[in-house]
RNA sequence: GGAGGGAUACCCAAGAGGCUAAAGGGGGCAGACUGUAAAUCUGUUAGCGACGCUUUCGAAGGUUCGAAUCCUUCUCCCUCCA
C-alpha cells in the first residue's frame, strides 16, 4: 500500500448556501465531490461488471462487509489482495460494516423496544441483539454469525477498503425519544469501540495504513440527539464523517433538514457522507445544498431492475415524479424517444424506450441492465453537473432548474 | 360415416348443484422500493347511480327454491376408427 502525502480531504472550494466542491486521495485514486458511490454489495454492481462502471463514471463503490463475510469471506479476500483488487475494480472503496442490515432485519421482523433490546419474530435472521453485539444467522450457509464492534472492524480490516464504517446501530424514526437516546447510546458505545479497535488493528498493521475510518452520526428525528452525536462523533480524530439513519435515507427535505441541524458542529476539513442518503436526484441536489460531499444509495441499481429509470427535467423529470419514469408503463410500448433526450450514455444513444418495455415484457435482464447502466451514468453526471455548478457559482441556478419552487 | 374428448373472464387454466362475480398463473393497470434478505414486493383487473344491484362460464331451451355444474338440441374445435 503506497504512502499518500496529501491530505485525506481537501476542501477545494465553499460556495453559496453549504454547497462546497472537495477532492479525496486514496490509495486507489481520487475522489472529486460531492459524488454519488454506487453500491456494489457483494463485490459486484449487480448486471454490470467493472467496465462497466469504470465507463459510467464512478468514481468508488462500496461494498457491504456482512454481505461479503457470508460469502465470499473478509479472509479470502484478503488473500486476493483486498477488495479493490479482488474485484477487478482497482478503485477506490469503501466499507459498511453491516451495522445497518442487522438493524432493518431485526425491524422487519415483529419488534418492540425493550429496555434497547428488541424482541423479535423468529423470520428475522437476526437471533439476538445485546450491548455487546449481534448474533446473526448467516442467509447464504445458514451458519449463526457473532458480530460485534471488533469483529466487524477485523473483517473490514481485512477487506482492505480505503474507508470503513463504524458498527453502529441506525436509530429508527419511529422511536420515541426515551427508546432513541437508548438506541443512541449504544450506538456511540460500538462506534467508539469500533475506533479503538480499528486504530488497533492499524498500529498492528492489520488494517492498511492508507484505510480511514468514518463514525455515524445518529439520533433519528430529533434535533438535539442529532446535534450530541454530531458533536460526539466529530470529535473522534477521523478522516471523514457520517451521517445515517431513516430519516437520511428516505424524504430529501427530512435529509436536508436532519443534515441543516448538525451542519454548524461538522468541521470543514472532514468530508461528510450521507449512508443511504434518498430521493434519488432530487435527494443528490438538496443534501449537497446542506453541505454534503458523498452519498450512495441502492436505488440507481434497483429501481433499474424494477423498470424505473432516471430523468432530467429536460424529459418531464421533476419532484413530483421523482425524477423517474416507468419502462414497464403500456405508454411507452410505442416510444421511440430514449429514456432521456439529454443524457449521452450509450442506453439513451441506441436504445429507445419502446425497446426497452419490450425488453421488460419478455423478461429479458438485458432490459434491467439497461436501466442499470443509465440510472448509475445519471447520478454521475448530476454530480458532475453539480461540481461544475460550484466551480463557476452557478449551484444556485442548477438547483432552481431542477428543483421548482413549491411554494 | 362411427367413437370419444373439449368450449370458463384479455390469455392459459381450476371448479362437477348453494360457501362462485367464479381458485391459480400470465398479461394489463396502479403503487412501493435506505448504508441491496430485492432483475423484488403489494394492490387491482365484468359493469354500474358500489356495504347494493345488473349481466357473465360456446348458443338456445329445460329441470330445480337455487345451475358454470344436471337434461335436450344446436354451433365450433381436437383425437382415434372407417
Amino acid at each position: 500500500m503506497q504512502v499518500i502525502d496529501e491530505p485525506f480531504f481537501t476542501l477545494i472550494k465553499s460556495t453559496e448556501f453549504r454547497a462546497r466542491r472537495g477532492r479525496i486521495v486514496t490509495a486507489h485514486g481520487c475522489i472529486e465531490t460531492p459524488t454519488f458511490m454506487p453500491v456494489a454489495t457483494f463485490g459486484t454492481i449487480r448486471l454490470l461488471d467493472f467496465e462497466d462502471v469504470r465507463r459510467l463514471g464512478a468514481q468508488i463503490v462500496l461494498g457491504n462487509t456482512l454481505h461479503l463475510e457470508s460469502t465470499v469471506g473478509s479472509a479470502r479476500i484478503k488473500q486476493f489482495g483486498g477488495l479493490a483488487k479482488f474485484t477487478g475494480w482497482n478503485g477506490p472503496t469503501l466499507t459498511d460494516s453491516g451495522g445497518y442490515q442487522v438493524s432493518y432485519m431485526w425491524k422487519s421482523g415483529t419488534h418492540s423496544a425493550d429496555g434497547g433490546n428488541r424482541t423479535h419474530n423468529s423470520t428475522s435472521p437476526i437471533q439476538k441483539i445485546n450491548d455487546k453485539g449481534v448474533m446473526v444467522k448467516n442467509t447464504w450457509t445458514g451458519q449463526t454469525m457473532r458480530i460485534t464492534p471488533q469483529i466487524a472492524m477485523e473483517w473490514q480490516a481485512d477487506i482492505g477498503a480505503d474507508m470503513v464504517m463504524a458498527f453502529d446501530q441506525p436509530t429508527f424514526d419511529t422511536d420515541s425519544l426515551d427508546d432513541a437516546r437508548i438506541s443512541l447510546a449504544r450506538s456511540h458505545d460500538w462506534t467508539i469501540a469500533s475506533y479503538q479497535h480499528w486504530l488497533k488493528l492499524q498500529n498492528e498493521g492489520r488494517a492498511p495504513a492508507c484505510q480511514v475510518f468514518f463514525p455515524i452520526i445518529q439520533g433519528g428525528r430529533f434535533r438535539e440527539l442529532r446535534r450530541e452525536s454530531a458533536e460526539k462523533m466529530c470529535s473522534l480524530d477521523t478522516a471523514g464523517i457520517a451521517i445515517a439513519g431513516e430519516s437520511i435515507g428516505i424524504n430529501p427535505d427530512i435529509s436536508a433538514e436532519t443534515l441543516s441541524w448538525v451542519a454548524d458542529i461538522i468541521p470543514p476539513d472532514k468530508p461528510l457522507y450521507g449512508m443511504g442518503l434518498g430521493g434519488g436526484p432530487e435527494g443528490f441536489l438538496k443534501a449537497v445544498r446542506e453541505g454534503l460531499d458523498m452519498f450512495d444509495n441502492t436505488s440507481p441499481t434497483r429501481l433499474g431492475r424494477c423498470g424505473l429509470a432516471f430523468i432530467s427535467p429536460s424529459s418531464g423529470g421533476n419532484t413530483a415524479n421523482k425524477f423517474r419514469v416507468s419502462l414497464k408503463k403500456g405508454i411507452n410500448r410505442d416510444s421511440d424517444s430514449p429514456v432521456d433526450s439529454l443524457c449521452d450514455c450509450f442506453v439513451c444513444k441506441h436504445y429507445s424506450r419502446g425497446y426497452i418495455k419490450h425488453l421488460f415484457n419478455i423478461g429479458e435482464g438485458t432490459g434491467a441492465r439497461l436501466l442499470t447502466y443509465h440510472n448509475l451514468y445519471f447520478m454521475e453526471s448530476l454530480g458532475a453537473l453539480v461540481r461544475h455548478a460550484i466551480e463557476t457559482d452557478s449551484f444556485g441556478d442548477l438547483y432552481e432548474s431542477w428543483i421548482e419552487d413549491r411554494g
